[in-house]
DNA sequence: GTCCTGAGCGCG
DNA sequence: AAAGCGCGCTCAGGAC
């Protein structure tokens, strides 16, 4: 059954019913505002419905700030994002009339988006309080519901718009409750790799000396290291011809500057990303809340906003630390990526590394002459198209062992140059090539075909990766669902644990101590089930990697 | 002064 | 060791 809330002129809720073909039950019922919430739970302990809202980013956030959990949730506006691109459904015509219309991407990167169209009448819209009324939402659904039951695989449709719904409902729960942080460890490692904290802008007192260094080996007493401009005329004029200030290009050269430079960069980029002015901006009351940009990825990854939350270093994971008497439960997928394509490409034999722990490690043994670091160079090669260094040239070696899934991404690499798209197991498609780059195709001139033809072998390897990277990102958003249900059954047994971090394949319960052990069986058996959703019987597995920690820097 | 882009580097 | 995919964030420096 469907519950769909909209917001009403007068400030209240509606609540419609549906039943699962989306027909309407009973009449509408309304809720005021501060009532909503006591009324959803109650709705919710009685019936257990899927509840529909054009976005759970603006509702749930609510209910959970007032201590109320849901199960089940269809977004509209996720669904319909996802409904409209994919081939699945193309010949349904369904088009999506909340989600944001993009422009089509540039490969390789997304275009600036774009300003609302409306000026701020958009930043209204996308409140509970303002937006489409219940008639909108129902022929919404409505619309969706018949896209997916008309489209080539309505099981996978359905099944992507469940698991991108419950991701809105987990990113949501884990922003509320945010990764413990204690600021005390966080401060005492930037004192003792930057020094003291500053009282004004300048330097840290470790930085500076850094610098120092620097200056004294480059015989330039004023440089500026922040400065990339200055910084490669210093270096030219002590001999040192870089082309760029990246520090793997810098680590060829020997000279006495190279090592202080380096330490340097990597301090600078600790207190610039994560220093004190971080700590200050987001960690409140011992959390750290990022965030959660559900699908903010064209492959369906999620993306974040604030605090740099998918990229925290491991400088400083020793500052995500549990409560007395907790533990932090840190599972990751093993070797995701290669798994999924083995059951993508349904090659047997792949898979059947697959059933092993360590999957490179029997690859490098079936035709690698047990070079364990050949066969991952290999295989990453593939899932991202190198065409040059060592990588390119284990290429026909892998293609022998492994016909199906090497021939899997090339038809992906092949689409994508083509000006095709491509799409995931459960049928997210990737986008349609700008106007642009279909222009730059058709030139004649030598030098345009020139650049045509690099334009095109950028988007082969985006849509060669596409493939991969979102069905694995459909895999983790499956793992995470069946984790929460599973956290929610022991809960109720007096075993409590929350998710509180998620990072494309890895994922963090905070869990109290005697509940440690019971999370982490529940993350595996959630893994079992994520396989059984997306492949069914394909004899892949995907192990996951599990530690039960004090802090995040002891895991891995 | 404000806005934007590229370089660089963090994560998977 | 390497430079193939996807991101977010910060800073410097140029454009306006």
């Amino acid at each position: 059954m469907h519950v769909i809330l909209a917001p009403a002129p007068d400030g209240s809720v509606v609540l419609r019913r549906l039943d699962a073909r989306g027909h309407r039950i009973g009449p509408d019922m309304t809720a005021a505002r501060p009532e909503l919430a006591r009324e959803a739970e109650r709705i919710e302990r009685e019936e257990r419905p899927r509840w529909v809202w054009r976005r759970a980013a603006d509702w749930y956030p609510g209910f959970l700030a007032a201590g109320v959990r849901l199960e089940r949730c269809h977004d509209l506006a996720l669904c319909g994002a996802a409904l409209e691109g994919s081939a699945f459904a193309a010949a349904t015509h369904y088009t999506s009339t909340f989600a944001p219309r993009s422009e089509p991407t540039e490969p390789g990167g997304s275009l600036p988006q774009l300003p609302a169209p409306e000026g701020q009448g958009s930043l209204f819209e996308d409140t509970p309080d303002h937006g489409p009324d219940a008639d909108k939402l129902e022929y919404e659904l409505k619309a969706q519901l018949a896209a997916i039951a008309g489209a080539t695989q309505p099981g996978r449709l359905r099944l992507l718009c469940a698991a991108d719904s419950a991701g809105a409902l987990v990113a949501a729960e884990m922003q509320a409750a945010g990764i413990p942080w204690d600021s005390t460890t966080h401060e005492s490692l930037l004192a003792e790799q930057l020094g003291p904290r500053p009282r004004g802008l300048e330097r840290p007192a470790l930085l500076e000396e850094k610098a120092n260094e620097l200056r004294e080996h480059l015989g330039a007493p004023r440089l500026n290291p922040d400065s990339p401009q200055e910084l490669m005329r210093a270096l030219h004029r002590a001999g040192i011809e870089a082309r760029t200030t990246r520090a793997w290009e810098l680590r060829e050269f020997t000279h006495p500057a190279i090592q202080p430079l380096l330490e340097y960069k990597k301090l600078a980029r600790l207190l610039a990303a994560n220093g004190w002015a971080w700590l200050d901006a987001w960690v409140r009351d011992g959390r750290f809340r990022p965030e959660y940009v559900v699908a903010g990825v064209v492959t369906g990854r999620w993306a974040s906003r604030g605090g740099g939350a998918l990229q925290i270093p491991k400088q400083v994971r020793a500052a995500a630390r549990a409560l007395p008497g907790h533990k932090l439960v840190v599972a990751d997928a093993s070797q995701l990526e290669p798994r999924v394509l083995a059951a993508l490409a349904r090659d047997d034999e792949m898979a059947a590394a697959a059933q092993d722990a360590d999957l490179y490690a029997r690859i490098a043994a079936a035709g690698f002459g047990g070079d364990r670091a050949k066969a991952k160079v290999a295989l990453l090669g593939a899932i991202y198209g190198a065409t040059t260094g060592e990588s390119g040239r284990l290429m026909p070696q892998l293609a022998k062992l492994y016909p199906r899934a090497v021939a899997y991404v090339e038809q992906a690499a092949r689409d994508g140059e083509r000006g095709l798209t491509v799409t995931t197991h459960l049928g997210r498609s990737s986008p349609r090539p700008s106007e642009r780059w279909q222009r730059l195709q058709q030139s004649t001139t030598a030098e345009e075909q020139r650049r045509a033809d690099a334009a095109a072998r950028d988007r082969g390897r985006f849509t060669r990766n596409f493939v991969v990277q979102g069905t694995a990102a459909e895999w983790a958003e499956c793992w995470m669902a069946e984790l929460r249900l599973r956290l929610r059954r022991l809960a109720g047994r007096g075993l409590h644990g929350e998710l509180v971090y998620f990072l494309h394949d890895e994922v963090m319960v905070h869990a109290e101590e005697p509940a440690a052990e019971a999370c982490a069986d529940a993350i595996r058996e959630a893994a079992a089930a994520a396989r059984r959703l997306l492949f069914g019987s394909a004899p892949v597995e995907f192990p996951v990697s599990i530690a039960v920690v004090d802090s995040y820097d002891q895991a891995k």
